[in-house]
DNA sequence: AGCAACTAGCTGAACGATCAGCTAGTTATC
DNA sequence: GATAACTAGCTGATCGTTCAGCTAGTTGCT
């Protein structure tokens, strides 16, 4: 069996509080991303990780704990994604370009980081999450990429972020629900392709002069 | 105690399955909604509903079967609301103002319906999910009322669709995560108005001629 | 170098709490 | 009085947490 395996194999390796507890959170992000907080059982995470049911506890406090240094890094491997492509960006020719690559870069790290979208769906069902603070600073960002584009279409650039980011994420949080019933697949590398191009053409458009936008009453 | 209170109610009210059964699923949708299967005991259901911890469980055989009725009910619930709107649809006098219509009863539908978003969020999060199956019939109409702006856009009206329900959609479920990081509020209903005149302006700009799309390659 | 004292890593067992499902029963209604 | 509408109580399973204890590894002393 699988587990015993592991068991065995954690019981010869030499000591190592640091590989331990990377290997739990390793576990416990794919569990927790899976299967949600409630649906977990530290049981589970420490077969997984080749460790006691009482190991995780032991290096975290408790189960709460445990998953908040998973959300934690979860969320700073995103917002060193983002942080690089936005540093990327300023070779941008264009404010559409900057857009484009900028969107790329997003629609990249989501559709290789499963966990993340899967933890911050699960996220926003929380009433309490405090993810919304974590997002500052990658918000101010996006909001610096986006700005010359937003000024060329006549929106504000927290609107062309939230169009953008609901593009983005959409077909990656519903690839069981909406995406199949449209026939379309997320994680088909031809869809990701297409939807870079797609979204370009769409910034394209709503750049493009001559628009008559409805008036603000 | 209000538990106490509702318990005596419920004593004394008259017996009647239908409205015992109505009041489960009310307490099971809105508990299953906001804290999840797991998160949600038939303890909880039964207090909240009136009755005792077992009646849930007499009326609906297992947990699992109460929430396959809830889910049955919410997912009904959005078909119908779809359905009315396509069939108030064919009246509109562009393949702009068609969209813009049944776009706007879409936000509707959503605005008024937090425990059908969540509930599908949740789905979403299952690898099995059943709801896929459930929304042929109204992605059939969705399609077909794309169609006419999708063509003049010149993309596939399931693309179009994909967008507009992201964009629709989007702000509602992360209404903790990403809406206030941007300083949005999705039940602020000057939100919503604005969502709908920019959904539209959005649709215009897409099937406005003269742009130029990438080139398949 | 060698040994004793100490520490950090990790475990198994036990705890109280909670849960869904079951069963035997009680009450209302026709 | 038969049947449907409910309920209280029980049961086995599972959960997170706690804790004493074991052991591998380190440090300090001679």
């Amino acid at each position: 069996m699988a587990a015993r395996n592991e068991r065995t194999r954690a019981a010869e390796r030499t000591r190592d509080a640091e590989r331990t507890k990377e290997a739990i959170l390793v576990a416990a992000e794919d569990h927790f991303a899976r299967l949600g907080f409630d649906g977990t059982s530290l049981q589970q995470i420490g077969e997984a990780a080749g460790v006691a049911r009482s190991t995780p506890a032991y290096f975290f406090r408790s189960k709460e704990a445990l998953y908040d240094a998973v959300l934690a890094r979860a969320v700073a491997r995103a917002q060193e994604a983002m942080a690089r492509a936005y540093a990327a960006e300023d070779e941008a020719s264009s404010a559409e370009d900057a857009v484009e690559s900028y969107v790329g870069a997003f629609l990249d790290f989501l559709g290789h980081d499963q966990n993340f979208v899967r933890i911050i769906q699960r996220e926003a069902l929380e009433d309490g999450s405090r993810v919304a603070e974590f997002f500052g600073r990658s918000v101010d960002e996006a909001v610096a990429a986006l700005g010359p584009a937003a000024e060329k279409a006549g929106i504000t650039p927290q609107r062309l972020a939230l169009d953008l980011a609901a593009i983005c994420w959409y077909p990656f949080a519903h690839e069981h629900t909406l995406m199949p019933a449209l026939g379309m697949n997320a994680r088909d590398p031809a869809f990701l392709d297409e939807q870079k191009r797609h979204l370009g053409d769409l910034v394209r458009a709503m750049t493009r002069p001559g628009r008559q936008r409805s008036t603000r009453r």
